[in-house]
DNA sequence: GACAAGTTATTGCATAAGCAACTATACTAG
DNA sequence: CTAGTATAGTTGCTTATGCAATAACTTGTC
């Protein structure tokens, strides 16, 4: 079954579609998450996914370049977010005793209680989303594929 | 191998650990894929996913909220993009006789063009990302899977 | 110990994207 | 036919994000 290709190259290429159906899986999923969180916790997916990396940090906190790594997005971007995450009190900025130029970013007991709420909506999400399209053994095969992908380039 | 969980809530859960590296992975092929398009070819990803949902269209073009639907934009968004497009003459708007609310989206030549060039770079991407991590039984594997979480809510 | 080069975070600026309000057109029921 | 409702697309507004330049600090080398 192969669809019209009016032109030469290989549109049709069996990698491009993968990749093409990883972006719109990834986008669905994302957007409607986010539109979970937001409705129930007032918390954007960004926040979210911030808090969440720093619950399962080490004593709770970060550096501001490992959040930017950890959530993919740029030095400034991640600025920006912790500065909101901050003023709404979910997050606090620490300074590194050994490294004057780094500022570590710490999630408060607030940021924590936060967290806990989004959390049991995104239970909730993901068992409607994950839990009754993918058997446990799919998800441990998605899971073990994703990784392959996501090594440093 | 469980991390530390300051708090009661389960971020390790397995899903929640699952859905976050589809939002990593998902995020830092995108972010590269962009860099490379807008390096060699002055296409930010946006601009690539639009020609080539409309390359594989019947006859080349799409209404706008289908263009919207394939690329999971909004509808005001995908407006603009396609004016951006539009603009840089490598797509044009075209009335839909039966039903004059409606526009057709259609690739033109000078699209069709871009679109070849960009492919070049996204094979090359491809390859060195997907060709060389996964085989291709697990790509197919992977295709699968996320048609299955792509379904429809 | 001083200078060069690298690293960390922040800021200015430009752009892209979403939501909600609006217009224009189509469909449905009576 | 008309009224009401639904749909398609655009626009105003706000916000989030990235890039490039900058400032503060560290590290390595001589």
């Amino acid at each position: 079954m192969v669809t019209i290709q009016p032109s030469s190259c290989p549109s049709g290429d069996e990698k491009v579609q993968l990749f093409a159906l990883l972006l719109e899986t990834n986008a669905r999923l994302a957007r409607q998450l986010g539109l979970e969180l937001e409705a129930a916790c007032e918390t954007p997916l960004a926040w979210f996914e911030v808090l969440l990396q720093l619950r399962q940090a080490p004593e709770g906190r970060l550096k501001m370049n490992q959040v930017a790594d950890a959530i993919v997005h740029s030095s400034g971007g991640t600025t920006r977010l912790v500065d909101r995450l901050e003023i709404a009190g979910l997050v606090e900025r620490r300074s590194c005793p050994n490294d004057r130029r780094a500022t570590y970013v710490a999630i408060t007991p607030e940021g924590d209680a936060r967290l806990d709420r989004a959390l049991a909506v995104h239970l909730d999400y993901l068992e409607r989303h994950l839990g009754t399209r993918l058997s446990g053994d799919e998800r441990e095969t998605l899971s073990t594929l994703l990784e392959k992908l996501n090594t440093a380039s």
